[in-house]
DNA sequence: ACGCAATAGTTGCGACCGCAAGGAATTCTG
DNA sequence: CAGAATTCCTTGCGGTCGCAACTATTGCGT
């Protein structure tokens, strides 16, 4: 994805190109978060779920009273206003969250994850993190993890910190 | 993205959740390479390419005589057949890309760079390289980007020989 | 040599997503 | 306290992608 000719030379050309060490990190990690992302969508599919579908209800699973403001939903899965609408509208569709005005402010709706939500969410759940383990945690000694975390976190920080 | 309650027990229930380093991990690798992938695609659209356009620039740019086949393209960028078509056919209509049908086997349609997609690849490169490391590379020391490398390798060759 | 399976590419269709615009409610400011 | 700026959500639109269906070409088995 980013190989060019090695310009080593003085400072005609200022381009730092990734070396061979570099590279194989930038490649193998394209392709790592591929594969899983290919996989965890296929788990998920065989329970009628979609991976974007998952993450909406896995995050309001979590939250207090199952229940969070469209906007936090959103920015929490990294997704725009209109997406998150769409997306929400199709699990409602479902049966599986329902939409609530906030009492407090009534420019929110609040997304609810229903009963019939929660029941598909635990029933997704063990196969979801059967297939992240195999796909990727299980492949990493404790030590490797550890490692991983470290240099992830940094990786994390410095990008937050711009 | 999969925290349950944990469940500890002998084997009522036996599903390995996930612990607390191994979820931290796995939620960086989600985080991180949505804000990479976001990253490059802001990076790259000022130079009026998509991530997905770089992509088959790049590869045809490294391929012998600049040009490849329509399928070998595909399973290079993890692509179905129709995506492929589609996105070719914009960067053909931009004059980047033309399409030349194959000499040997008349069912295949090789994708040959042109010397305008070239300079666009050109033109784009040292930003895009810029960009990784920014958000990626120079985030790791030495030590930590071989840990990485082997622990990314590691998943790469556990799930190939699946 | 004939026929059948496999491979390569394109097209219709539906799903998903982001941007821009719009409407409603809240907050800020003078 | 009135008007402007901001926040929250939705809708229209365009772009992208995968699946299924289809055509064309090649390779294999007998």
């Amino acid at each position: 994805m980013a190989t060019r000719d090695q310009q080593q030379s003085v400072a005609v050309d200022e381009v730092n190109w990734l070396d061979e060490e570099e590279m194989v990190v930038w490649r193998a990690m394209v392709d790592v978060n591929a594969s899983i992302q290919a996989a965890v969508e296929e788990d998920l599919t065989s329970h009628g779920l979609t991976a974007g579908d998952y993450g909406v209800l896995a995050r309001l699973s979590d939250a207090p009273d199952r229940r969070l403001r469209m906007c936090d939903l959103a920015s929490a899965l990294h997704l725009s206003p209109s997406g998150l609408t769409r997306r929400v509208d199709g699990l409602v569709k479902q049966g599986l969250v329902s939409r609530e005005p906030s009492e407090n402010d009534r420019r929110v709706m609040l997304a609810v994850l229903s009963d019939e939500g929660n029941v598909r969410l635990r029933n997704a759940a063990p196969g979801h993190v059967g297939t992240v383990r195999r796909q990727f945690i299980d492949h990493l000694s404790r030590t490797q993890l550890r490692n991983l975390a470290n240099a992830l976190t940094a990786v994390q920080c410095g990008t937050l910190a711009e």
